[in-house]
DNA sequence: CTAATAATCACCCGAAAGTATGACTTTAAT
DNA sequence: ATTAAAGTCATACTTTCGGGTGATTATTAG
């Protein structure tokens, strides 16, 4: 507490100090030459050093605080932020049933027909006959090839 | 430039003023009073007025500013039709071979194994065994799976 | 030099995917 | 009423995929 304080207002303390020094020094001397005859510059002094800590005190207490804003610049990337769009034109010229678009997507995702029969509540059987269709209509031999060509036709993100 | 200078000091600037005028004040009434004949007072005030500033001077000048940091995130959004980086990193963290990578790189493009094989002049065994550790390091079951998490991943485009 | 890694290939087996064909139902359009 | 499309399910069959195991070779790190 005391230590953060002496720390943050170093400087202020230390002419404070240095200047109650030099006083006292400049007192010592002319004690020693003139015998305590000159009782009043041992006032002033004070007075002049009491006064500049009352101006430093006030200045700490009153004046604004400066703040010295630093605007640090930080770069954040972000993948196309846009939600995505179904090209509905595209699953319209391909003829995909709804349900076809489904299990594509589904498909897309990396579930197996079984896992996808699953979810939609229906057998094994019919998914294979829908991602057939799928096959059919997308023109391709593979399930993968179905994901990456509807991919890069916008039927899927 | 002055105006502003008041401003931020009008406090400190108040408190001079109303110094000034209180000193001024009692010397008034004193001079009306003892007729000048306590001169050294005035010194005092003038001392004390003339240190007060000294130390609001020194305090505004040394007093360290404070910083304050402020933060501004820049967002850019990156195009996905954009050239596509590899995250390198997370290559790196899946401990993928760069033999495994262009193999999951091709897997996504839709190829079978015996395809892949074929461009790359392997054996179908050896697409096997390359895609099945793919499978393992990104834990997955299956190829769609795979292809799925590495696009997450920024693997693969 | 030795150990580890990457890349290559083989064989077997079971699971999943895909093909072909046919059948039944519902809904909507002609 | 008939037709067409969509959705459902099944059976049989082929192909591809994926797991497990083991082996060889080249390069690299310790």
């Amino acid at each position: 507490m005391f230590r953060a304080f002496f720390l943050r207002h170093k400087m202020v303390i230390i002419y404070g100090c240095s200047l109650a020094a030099l006083l006292l020094l400049m007192r010592w001397l002319e004690i020693r030459l003139l015998l305590l005859s000159h009782a009043q510059d041992v006032y002033f002094g004070a007075i002049a050093l009491i006064f500049t800590c009352l101006g430093i005190w006030l200045a700490l207490k009153i004046a604004t605080p400066k703040k010295e804003v630093v605007v640090v610049e930080k770069t954040v990337y972000v993948k196309q932020g846009g939600e995505f769009v179904r090209n509905e034109s595209a699953v319209t010229a391909l003829n995909l049933s709804p349900r076809e678009t489904e299990v594509l997507e589904l498909m897309a995702t990396g579930l197996s027909n079984a896992e996808i029969a699953g979810k939609l509540f229906v057998s094994l059987n019919t998914i294979k006959t829908h991602s057939s269709k799928v096959y059919e209509k997308l023109e391709v031999k593979r399930r993968t090839q179905a994901i990456e060509k509807a991919r890069q036709l916008g039927v899927i993100a």
